[in-house]
DNA sequence: AATATCATCAACCGCACCGAC
DNA sequence: GGTCGGTGCGGTTGATGATAT
């Protein structure tokens, strides 16, 4: 099915809009989802369509982009002979039409890299995307809400059974058995890598990196991460054998060093998302020589990027986050506060 | 077989940012 | 400095198919 999708689109990519991107799945083209005429607005002078694209609309967007290329979007609703909103073209061209767009399901790698970013960036789907090539903010945020969170979540009930701590390991559950079995040990401090918040804390988000900057010369006092009691090395490795982690979140130090490690995180990909900021990063950390240290550019990068956002609600981010990078330790306190926002509590509604 | 419930995901909405005027 | 249009982002909605009862 992977295969005919592929082969479909490179035939004609309206044909696509009949399969799911994700799964592959063949729905049918679902005209009434987003019942066109179903609002008043919908009536209006403009005569706007919403919901569904038709595929006679997705090939009229597709031969106006590949002739005419970008531009306002305004203007290419208008000059496509869509009755659409600049923005609903948009994000039809962007999650569905874009040539490069990657379909099919989620590679296992590509899952550990979500789960990884998110656990760095965050909600930030646009961020964690621009790391994924060919995939769209929407089809991980979707991903994630769907999937991956229901996983957590589903994990996190069977944290009250107490048979779940001795169980198998099982790939699908890999996220929270990890964070369960540190969890039970109630005299070390666990920070589930995986679990932070939509919005993570800019202290939180600094420590965070500070651990990645910083992870070899954390102080073995804090021990917080290492349930042996060793030097407390954050950082996450593959065993590229089995396509998950191979000992824990907190067990080695190998970010960025191996050819095989995904995560190191490559640099802001070629992915046309059509986004200023993002290929603004992509020309300052899109270099290969030095794949750790361009993915903490890359982490700061987005720091920097992010907080235009941040400042309106009145925290600045970029400073708070620079400040903790020269700290060179931990701040327990500072950490400890995010802990209760933690989805090991907010996945459980 | 009929119905209910769940999972998926395309698309919308509201908000914020940015640049031009 | 204020306004406006364009753009991007994240949260949410709701139709559909799949699965359970």
């Amino acid at each position: 099915m992977k295969l005919l999708c592929y082969l479909s689109y490179s035939i004609n990519p309206s044909l696509l809009s009949y399969i799911t991107p994700v799964s592959g799945r063949v729905v049918g083209y679902k005209l009434t989802m987003r019942k066109p005429e179903a609002s008043p607005k919908n009536n209006n002078n403009n005569k706007l369509r919403k919901g569904l694209w038709s595929p006679e609309e997705d090939d009229k967007l597709m031969n106006y982009m590949l002739n005419s290329g970008q531009g306002c979007w305004s203007d290419v609703a208008r000059n496509a002979g869509l009755q659409r909103c600049g923005k609903s073209c948009r994000l039809r061209w962007i999650n569905y039409l874009r040539p490069d767009l990657k379909r099919g399901a989620f590679s296992p790698q590509e899952e550990e890299l979500i789960i990884h970013l998110h656990s760095l960036l965050g909600n930030r789907w646009s961020q964690i995307a621009a790391r994924l090539p060919g995939r769209t903010d929407n089809e991980i945020k979707n991903f994630w809400n769907s999937t991956i969170k229901k996983r957590m979540k589903n994990n996190m009930s069977s944290t009250t059974s107490p048979n779940t701590s001795e169980s198998s390991y099982d790939p699908n559950t890999k996220d929270l058995n990890m964070a369960q079995d540190h969890h039970h040990h109630a005299d070390h401090f666990i920070m589930p890598m995986f679990n932070i918040p939509s919005s993570p804390s800019p202290s939180m988000h600094a420590t965070v990196l500070n651990m990645l900057e910083h992870g070899l010369n954390m102080p073995p006092s804090g021990g917080f991460f290492n349930s042996s009691g060793g030097p407390c090395n954050f950082s996450s490795q593959i065993d590229s054998s089995k396509g998950f982690y191979s000992g824990g979140v907190f067990e080695s130090v190998n970010i960025g060093t191996d050819q095989g490690d995904m995560y190191n995180v490559p640099p802001l990909e070629n992915v046309s998302t059509t986004s200023d900021h993002n290929l603004k990063l992509e020309s300052t950390c899109n270099t290969d020589t030095n794949h750790n240290s361009n993915y903490f550019d890359d982490i700061n990068m987005v720091n920097n990027n992010t907080n235009n956002k941040k400042a309106h609600h009145g925290v600045d981010h970029n400073n708070l986050f620079q400040e903790e990078l020269t700290m060179g330790e931990w701040d327990l306190e500072e950490l400890m506060k995010d802990v209760s926002s933690f989805p090991f509590i907010e996945f459980s509604n």
